[in-house]
DNA sequence: TTGTACGCGTTATCAG
DNA sequence: CTGATAACGCGTACAA
């Protein structure tokens, strides 16, 4: 009696509430299980659903419903171009570990994760079309500058991730740059005794960038050190940004700092090419260090002395924390700071190996003793 | 007279509409262009949506039209405990990597991406619950036994990632496994003259897994030469899974192969650090081969020699065949290969340097030549 | 405990 | 060129 009526249109809830013998409220009662009906009724509708191999289309569930169930997150896209810099392919990895954090989290709280890379062309409309897909949106940091993102939060659940923090119009999850850089400026002038400093930045725009860069100088000078940086000393955020500020300070004749800090990893990377190019050694020359600790950081020669930023944990909380913002239990103007963990390693002097073959100590212990079983 | 009715809850159509004094049939056409409308009207209509920030909502045109204009991606995820193998959160990049080139691909297509990750639990009912909020969906190999896909594809767009292409029930993009096996099996035995072999092989219901497994073994018989694999030589895709086959070995006190081939890079360095472990030298006393170029293959010492996946493409090829799948103009079971690429790199024997500050050969033609002014 | 009927916001088919 | 109006599939008061 299944005759093919629908064949290529999948069945919807009166097909199930016409073969268990319901209604349609009945069907709808038993899949969502919110009031009470006869167990028997409840196995019926239950039986229909898995014959007809039943789905709920979620558009018409979010239409009567006015919840999706989704919540998106936008990201900033490099180029894909295939002449990319390597080094530049390991900034993605920092987006995607927040993307598996983000979709773990939003899978707990019962929500999916839409994704969504954007370029540096103006993301607002792309923003506005999102925002009509989902019940909330994450934006990565640059995604929108501070003055678009106001209007934005104030009608639709947003969160920034790493935004400024600086002005309170939107949720913010973010890692605690202060913290981070204080530690670095401590470890190079405190430890080290490194007395001429510079700063390269990411952009003058970024939130991120400035907060890292006053807190690194004025924190250095406190110790009694110099720390120079300034708009010739902007990196923008890239390799090549970074190697271009080294090349262009080695052409000027002026002398070199002892030690270089740097708003992000992939700027430390291009500045330690722009020396290795000109002949200088890291760490004995000139010291480096960076801030994200995104993976190849320990994989190089010498290994890259960095702040380790939670990046998935940065994902996990900023989708918990936009589920909350969209079931009314956080204030819209919620400001989140994650801690950050310096990580010694050797471009800043001290002594570290690179990783090759070798697993973590954690890993070694592990693999040797009775949590192996576990591990699988 | 923008009284303050509705808000907390976004504009509609009908709220375009009264404000531009039209009906809503003519909003949806001024946003839509499909018809043709007075240049005045529209733009009566287009200044309403601007000043209400109107943006249309995805649930009620999905049910409208019967099209969500999303897809899904479900990969696999790896348990997220922090005490995870360091090495196995590198295989998450794999994955990374399809997620990329499947978002962008989407969004090319004007469709939104949404991406679930899944465990060792039965995904059917994830799956189930996904085919209702997207128009179609890219199920990683293993989220699925071909016995479950073969229904779904029946009913509901449906494309495989790597999946065994063997059973025609469902449309999949897969990467040549057999001529990248080929090229390494000759690399191995052709060019290094290496007679005893052994295969390490994934898990025995991976089409993946057999397929490379078998044209191995295959392709080394051939040239004369002695492979050996089977169940006890499975690891299980994971670097500890591979450490134990080959510590298992070594406890059996048969001789060790002078050369050991992987069906992915994770095991080739659970293998790697086994040997390592009892005293065993790579390339030296073993050779090792692994399968993927996982992005740590090339930072490892000795470096491992490996065969390339095209990640980022696969994930562009999957989202647009899945397009094409929903739109018609693709047969449900279009098989489409790319193509791979043989890495030698150190751990075979052949000489390569790790990569340690120095960018590879082409950035640092790009760095000093004229292209470097695109390369922001 | 179960059924009826309305509303959710669009698109699209008719008339006009 | 534009305006009514009927689906689209589901949740849920309100009735029974």
């Amino acid at each position: 009696m299944e005759a093919n009526e629908g064949v290529s249109s999948p069945p919807t809830i009166y097909d199930v509430a016409e073969r268990a013998g319901v209604s349609i409220a009945t069907v709808s009662r038993a899949l969502n299980g919110h009031s009470y009906l006869r167990p028997e009724t409840r196995d019926r509708v239950l039986t229909a659903v898995r014959e007809l191999r039943y789905v709920a289309n979620a558009s018409a569930r979010g239409l009567s419903s006015r919840s999706k169930r989704v919540i998106g997150l936008v990201f900033m896209r490099l180029p894909m171009w295939d002449d990319l810099l390597d080094i530049e392919q390991e900034t993605l990895l920092f987006t995607d570990s927040i993307i598996r954090g983000a979709e773990f989290a939003a899978q707990e709280c019962g929500y999916s994760l839409l994704i969504r890379g954007v370029g540096d062309a103006d993301a607002t409309p792309v923003v506005a079309a999102l925002s009509g897909q989902t019940d909330g949106l994450i934006l990565q940091d640059r995604v929108l500058s501070d003055r678009k993102v106001a209007p934005l939060a104030k009608r639709f659940p947003t969160v920034l991730l790493s935004g400024s923090g600086r002005s309170r119009t939107a949720a913010t999850v973010r890692v605690d740059n202060v913290g981070g850089m204080q530690a670095m400026a401590e470890h190079l002038v405190g430890h080290h005794g490194f007395r001429e400093l510079a700063f390269i930045g990411g952009r003058a725009d970024s939130p991120d960038s400035t907060t890292r860069s006053e807190t690194f100088v004025a924190t250095a000078s406190a110790l009694g050190a110099h720390c120079v940086t300034g708009p010739e000393w902007n990196g923008d955020w890239t390799s090549v940004g970074a190697l271009r500020v080294v090349q262009a300070l080695l052409a000027s004749g002026r002398p070199l700092p002892r030690a270089i800090a740097c708003a992000n990893d992939q700027m430390a990377i291009g500045a330690a090419h722009a020396l290795h190019l000109a002949g200088y050694r890291v760490p004995q020359d000139v010291a480096l260090a960076g801030f994200d600790d995104i993976p190849i950081a320990r994989h190089m020669s010498p290994t890259l002395t960095t702040v380790r930023q939670p990046s998935q944990q940065l994902g996990r909380t900023a989708a918990e924390s936009l589920v909350a913002l969209i079931e009314g239990s956080l204030a819209p103007s919620h400001q989140e700071v994650l801690p950050v963990e310096l990580v010694v390693r050797g471009s800043c002097g001290c002594a570290a190996p690179a990783l090759g073959w070798e697993p973590s100590p954690a890993s070694v212990e592990r693999l040797n003793g009775t949590a192996l079983e576990n591990v699988r």
